[in-house]
RNA sequence: GGGCGGGUAGCUCAGUUGGGAGAGCGCCGGCCUUACAAGCCGGAGGUCACAGGUUCAAGCCCUGUUCCGCCUACCA
């Protein structure tokens, strides 16, 4: 076998490692910083550096792969920035499992030890979703691949810090932040997740200081009474009368506490009186500041009562919680239990339950840099795709909270702030300071919390590219084309990004932004490791092939509609593959000695299919670019998968068949080989195939590149050829109508025979009757098309005369089709099958008829579509005429036999 | 509470400015036709969630209803 020929199936698992070896070792993936190419730029929103591969960045990533590879083809200079993110909480939680194992925990190391082990972790497991990428086919530039807490970011991470502290954009302060005791760390409001709970309202009945009954306050979280220092109440709330300097007795801590009025006070919740709680809730913390109210907590940073709790102290918050109840309940004070849904935020990483907890932190101040931001999408610098989107980035961006930055956890970018410990100042910094500026102590101790990841994922864009440092790259490559990311971190790093971007770079880090669906399973389910219902990309991989699953994943990527994924979809698209793989197995056995150079040059008289082909195939280019341009990834998918199966393989291979095999279509005494036919054919369908591989590389790169290759003529990777551009010249409307006749006449004969159940083998004499001489011409022309493809012995084409006895009869446009069945036709069979037919025409007449007898539509309706309609009524007519001729002569034929 | 998306064939979904309801899979029937049985040929199957409205004309525009999903929110 020559190695031009294809095996007779398809490898992936061989040919995927052995193409992306290549790739790389060429350097195909490689951006030029500097370059006379237009630059196209994509930074990857970078996995957890803790992660595994999972359908959410395989669809992600499928799209922007498909992206560079298209843009590349196309001439671009393309840069797809590829890196991980240190993950603080998540990849901190791996290793102190790691710890726990060995019984030791971080504390035990020590923070600098505790740090060292997390970057041996790194060394060791960090490279895997990496590694998982390049079995997506994924190209992106590695040499430049960049972690988040290397120097170079670092360094951007610490200019920025200490940029937005000297602008007044980065402050500090005592606040109620969302507290997970878990992970003993402070979160962002975004890393919360609020989650409905069936719990329950307590009212309890503080009383008195001086008199009886005292007032009953209502709450979710008895627990936190330990720490209220008064109760509030609507100051237009008549129920409560004066109780204006009143005190009460905190029960179960007899500690007297003010009634204070406050219109936050909702008269018409509970009892209309609330407990405050300014330590361990943001509103009472409100409260409590404008009221001057002492901050209590209670609880402490590891969900235990802490000494504020008296006898409490030291149980859990949930334990207290009943122990709580029950000391009310003795006392008598514990007034009514309701059931009560309300929502309780868990912590993103840990699910525990978030704790609302006073504490020291550092804070962005995000309105001026949201305003911005909102601007950019205003004015158009950035798109949102699909635009669906952008209302509710705006209506987020409106309503934007300062954001708190400071973590206690110890993997991280360390807040570059320093205290002096003589005098209490506080230096923020590039780098530690020799001493303090104010009293020149040298005792300076630094900040010892982190920075939000997200902090340091908000600079991707530019940090990536070597910002503060004014780089080639960034002048290149900065903004980046497009972010490709999911909905899920719209506001936790799309948004950020943007502000971070415009504030540091005066620049949008992104022209446009798509927003993929989430992948789901088959049921619509999110897939998720505790309901059991994850497939694994890398499981998918080994079993189906890289080029089917993300073909697959394309095909499904419909803007704003989420991928309900399953095995069978996936396999449905192998056999798409395996379809190509096969159409070019049959082309190469055709084409390997074929030297497309030599014949190219002298290719003349295109047949209809070749013309024919080649116009489609030009279409098919156009919509295919227009719709990636448009991010529409699966039309441009099935548009490939219709063009492929249904007009490649299915016509057009089918056509040339007997020109390739030698079996007529050559005129007299014309051999096969050397013939201007058969190199004309081959050149064209060589042709085809080599466009139809550069179309479909973005998608499926790996069987392309290894069809490619064994294609002659080609020379280097396929990731290097042109994307086919729109040819106008290869436009054919004649080629294209001439083909709908054959391709309908033939349909037609086919569904003949199928109802008829006329088996393939036996070959069939068929008549075409039409008034119209060039469809005549056509027909005559070309009826060797439609005796291969519908199997017939001969095919007669006249004008419109007498029918043929023994027929099955069907219309096509003004033809009238004759089948011959003399011997085999069955009367009954085919009366039933004309009456279907024309009960089909029967009924479209009616609604046509509808229309034209309707005066208004006559009157108001566009010209154009009334004489399209009228048109369509003739049509039908005359159809269902014809049609019911036949069906008379059937009839007689039938009851003489 | 607010916002968004969805309801089209048995299943999963397309349907671009309103003007002839589509695909893939599945199903039924016929075929081992020399690229492919992971295939070929044919076929059946839909009151476009419901109710109104605008229009000559609505899957598409408007209003309401209902069901599902998601996001978001401080009523203790």
């Amino acid at each position: 076998m020559s190695s031009h020929l294809l095996n007779k199936g398809y490898d992936p698992k061989e040919a995927e490692r052995r193409w992306y070896a290549y790739w790389e070792k060429e350097g195909l993936f490689a951006a030029a910083d500097v370059s006379d190419k237009e630059p196209f730029s994509i930074v990857i929103p970078p996995p957890n550096v803790t992660g595994v591969l999972h359908m959410g960045h395989a669809h992600n990533n499928t799209l922007q792969d498909i992206l560079c590879r298209y843009r590349r083809m196309q001439g671009y200079n393309v840069l797809w920035m590829p890196g991980t993110d240190h993950a603080g909480i998540a990849t901190q939680n791996v290793v102190e499992k790691g710890l726990a194992e060995e019984g030791k925990d971080r504390h035990s190391l020590g923070r600098e030890e505790f740090v060292k082990r997390v970057w041996q972790w790194r060394e060791e497991y960090g490279g895997l979703i990496i590694k998982q990428l390049k079995h997506l086919g994924a190209s992106c530039d590695w040499d430049r691949e960049r972690f988040t807490m290397d120097e170079g970011l670092s360094k951007a991470v610490r200019t920025v810090f200490v940029k937005l502290y000297e602008q007044g954009l980065i402050y500090r302060g005592d606040y109620i932040i969302n507290w997970c005791p878990r992970c003993h760390t402070a979160l962002s409001d975004l890393e919360v997740d609020h989650e409905d709970h069936n719990g329950h309202l307590y009212y309890i009945r503080y009383l008195f200081e001086k008199g009886e009954h005292g007032i009953v306050v209502a709450t979710t979280r008895p627990e936190t009474m330990l720490g209220d220092t008064a109760v509030a109440i609507n100051p237009n709330d008549k129920r409560y009368g004066d109780l204006n300097k009143k005190r009460v007795i905190l029960p179960l801590m007899n500690r007297v506490i003010p009634v204070i009025l406050d219109e936050y006070v909702d008269m018409s919740f509970g009892t209309g009186a609330l407990k405050i709680t300014p330590a361990h809730d943001p509103h009472d913390f409100e409260i409590g500041r404008q009221h001057n109210l002492a901050s209590i907590k209670v609880i402490g940073g590891d969900g235990r009562m802490n000494e504020q709790a008296g006898r409490f102290q030291g149980q859990d918050r949930f334990e207290c919680r009943e122990a709580v109840l029950e000391a009310l309940k003795a006392e008598g004070l514990l007034e009514k239990i309701e059931p009560y849904q309300h929502s309780v935020g868990h912590c993103y990483r840990c699910r525990t339950t978030i704790e609302p907890y006073l504490s020291k932190q550092w804070f962005v101040k995000v309105k001026p840099l949201a305003e911005k931001a909102i601007n950019a999408v205003k004015t158009g610098a950035v798109r949102i795709i699909p635009d669906t989107w952008t209302k509710t980035y705006f209506e987020w961006m409106n309503n934007i909270k300062d954001w708190c930055i400071s973590r206690q956890i110890w993997w991280g970018h360390r807040i570059p702030a320093w205290t002096c410990e003589e005098c209490g100042e506080m230096i923020v910094a590039m780098e530690p300071p020799k001493a303090c500026p104010s009293c020149k102590g040298k005792t300076l101790v630094q900040e010892t919390d982190v920075l939000d990841t997200w902090f340091s994922s908000a600079l991707w864009p530019f940090s990536t590219m070597g910002w503060p440092d004014e780089t080639q790259a960034l002048k290149t490559f900065y903004p980046t084309s497009v972010l490709v990311t999911g909905f899920d971190i719209l506001f936790f790093w799309v948004a950020r990004m943007m502000m971070m971007g415009l504030h540091f770079m005066n620049e949008v880090p992104f022209k446009d932004v798509y927003i993929h669906a989430l992948v789901r399973d088959a049921e619509g389910k999110k897939m998720s490791k505790s309901k059991g219902n994850v497939i694994d990309p890398l499981y998918v991989i080994d079993e189906f092939g890289t080029d089917a699953f993300r073909f697959t994943l394309a095909a499904f990527a419909a803007q704003g509609r989420d991928i309900k994924l399953s095995e069978d979809r996936i396999e449905g698209y192998r056999h798409f593959i395996n379809k190509l793989w096969n159409a070019a197995r049959f082309s190469l056995m055709h084409l390997s000695d074929f030297r497309p150079d030599e014949t190219g040059r002298d290719i003349k008289g295109l047949s209809l299919a070749d013309r024919w082909i080649m116009s489609r195939l030009s279409s098919v280019a156009g919509t295919v670019k227009t719709r990636l341009d448009e991010y529409k990834f699966n039309e441009a998918a099935n548009t490939l998968y219709q063009f492929v199966w249904h007009e490649l393989c299915d016509w057009y291979l089918e056509m040339i068949k007997p020109v390739l095999y030698g079996n007529g279509a050559l005129s007299e005494g014309e051999t096969k080989a050397g013939s201007s036919r058969y190199e004309t054919t081959r050149f064209i369908l060589w042709s085809a195939l080599n466009k139809t591989l550069r179309l479909l590389h973005p998608f499926i790169p790996f069987v392309t590149e290894e069809i490619w290759d064994k294609l002659p003529g080609t020379r280097g990777s396929i990731m290097n050829a042109e994307f086919p551009a729109v040819d106008k010249g290869r436009y054919d409307v004649e080629a294209e109508a001439s083909m709908d006749l054959l391709m309908g006449i033939t349909g037609r004969i086919r569904n003949i025979r199928g109802e008829m159940n006329v088996p393939p083998s036996l070959q069939l004499e068929a008549i075409v009757q039409s008034a119209e001489s060039d469809v005549r011409e056509t027909l005559d022309e070309h009826r060797d098309i439609i005796i291969n493809l519908a199997k017939l012995e001969a095919l007669e084409i006249t004008l419109p005369g007498e029918r043929p006895a023994s027929c099955a009869t069907s219309i096509f446009g003004n033809s009238t089709i004759f089948v011959s069945l003399k011997g085999i036709v069955d009367f009954k069979a085919e009366q039933v099958r004309l009456d279907k037919e024309i009960a089909k025409i029967s009924k479209e007449l009616d609604v046509v008829g509808r229309k034209l007898s309707n005066e208004d539509f006559l009157a108001k309706a566009p010209q154009e579509v009334v004489k399209k309609v009228r048109e369509k009524r003739e049509r039908l007519e005359e159809k269902r005429n014809k049609l019911q001729e036949n069906l008379v002569k059937i009839k007689q034929l039938a009851d003489d036999a």
